[in-house]
DNA sequence: ACCTGAACACCGTTCAAGT
DNA sequence: ACCTGAACACCGTTCAAGT
């Protein structure tokens, strides 16, 4: 039912995805697909839910930062071979609850204060991974252009940026000259910055992260 | 001609802005704005930029981290001043060549290189202050209920989670007494562990972010 | 129980026709 | 130079009607 969905969605982007286009995927006549679904909504609510559910929540790991590094990537990774994913869980048009979502935060939430961590610093420490994990990975989804597929439009590009943007031009140049890369992907750059911060401030003064209430 | 159209969307939401709509708006039959304007991307564009020009990028500080947080925090403001307008940049379908954006991401790249941190670190440091400055922005106004609102949904929702999901209960109840707040946003709490980041690892070892081709 | 056709209220966009 | 009406190819959704 949803499986055909995603598979339309994977090769034709958000866009394509129409009751009507669905329903001719399916060999059925669009308005059909409301005996089986509320509407459109609770469709894009089933994708995002099953895409999630790829996500694994529990890697083995030494430590809960490595874990955490780990079901991050995971996301990361999912999160990627579904373009379309993240765009569709931070879209603020509706509120969604998506059951693999809340196992997700849930998730995220229990690792850091079963480590040890203060209320307030899981409770910041939260925002700034999920943030991270969502957040990065739409931005990287939506300036990453396939340059073996369309290279003049990068070429113009530069050329338009002339004089005025040079340190943005040679920024460009150096995403062009991947070949040096070494592995440590900008996902798990700014990932590292933000579980290192975490692990600096909670082992420094356990209850100083400043902020929120302190909770239960 | 733009400013209507802000007008439009800050109020009603990006899902209300339609040609018809915005013509009408304008005391206009709808179809002659293609008189003034290509075709609607181009408003979106338009407006984007117009959006993006208030932020502040030149802030007075006294060391170029200061001069970051600054300029973060007034895009930051500005995006929160018209929620639609993150959306709107990170959506996936275009890449849009938005002026007032290139600017900022010039100014972002200057400050991080005129810092006298290594080619690798203004790379990834980029990355992850950008992502973080629109992902971030754009995650939180997707979580943002208006609690005053509608406290109900937020009652419902909360006994919904039943005992599943008992942190990211805790979670939502610290939201929700957001009174003893010091000032400390959760923006900003992200924000500083990367500075605070880039500012070690920039120092310790000048040299040795690991990654990115040196460029230039 | 499941599907269909026709219909409604919307979209963005084009284009010949008006002033 | 600017606006309008009618039209085209789409949307999501409803509902009476079919099997």
């Amino acid at each position: 039912v949803l499986r055909a969905a995603i598979g339309l969605v994977d090769e034709g982007g958000i866009e394509s995805l129409s009751m009507r286009r669905l329903g001719r995927a399916l060999g059925v006549e669009a308005m059909a697909l409301y005996n089986h679904v509320a509407n459109k909504d609770e469709i894009l609510d089933g994708i995002v839910d099953l895409v999630l559910s790829e996500v694994d929540l529990n890697p083995e790991a030494a430590s809960w930062d490595e874990a955490m590094r780990a079901s991050a990537i995971s996301a990361h990774d999912v999160l990627l071979r579904h373009p379309w994913a993240c765009g569709l869980i931070l879209s603020p048009t509706t509120i969604r609850v998506i059951p693999a979502r809340l196992r997700y935060m849930e998730s995220i939430l229990g690792r850091l204060t079963e480590a040890g961590l203060s209320a307030a610093l899981t409770y910041h420490g939260y925002h700034a991974l999920d943030s991270h994990i969502l957040g990065f990975t739409l931005w990287e989804v939506g300036h990453t252009i396939d340059a073996g597929n369309q290279p003049d439009f990068v070429a113009t590009f530069l050329r338009d940026l002339g004089g005025d943007q040079p340190y943005l031009a040679e920024h460009i140049r150096q995403h062009l000259d991947s070949s040096r890369r070494d592995g440590v992907s900008e996902f798990e750059f700014a990932l590292d910055l933000i579980l290192d911060g975490l692990r600096r401030i909670g082992s420094e003064s356990p209850n100083s992260a400043g902020g929120p209430p302190e909770g239960a």
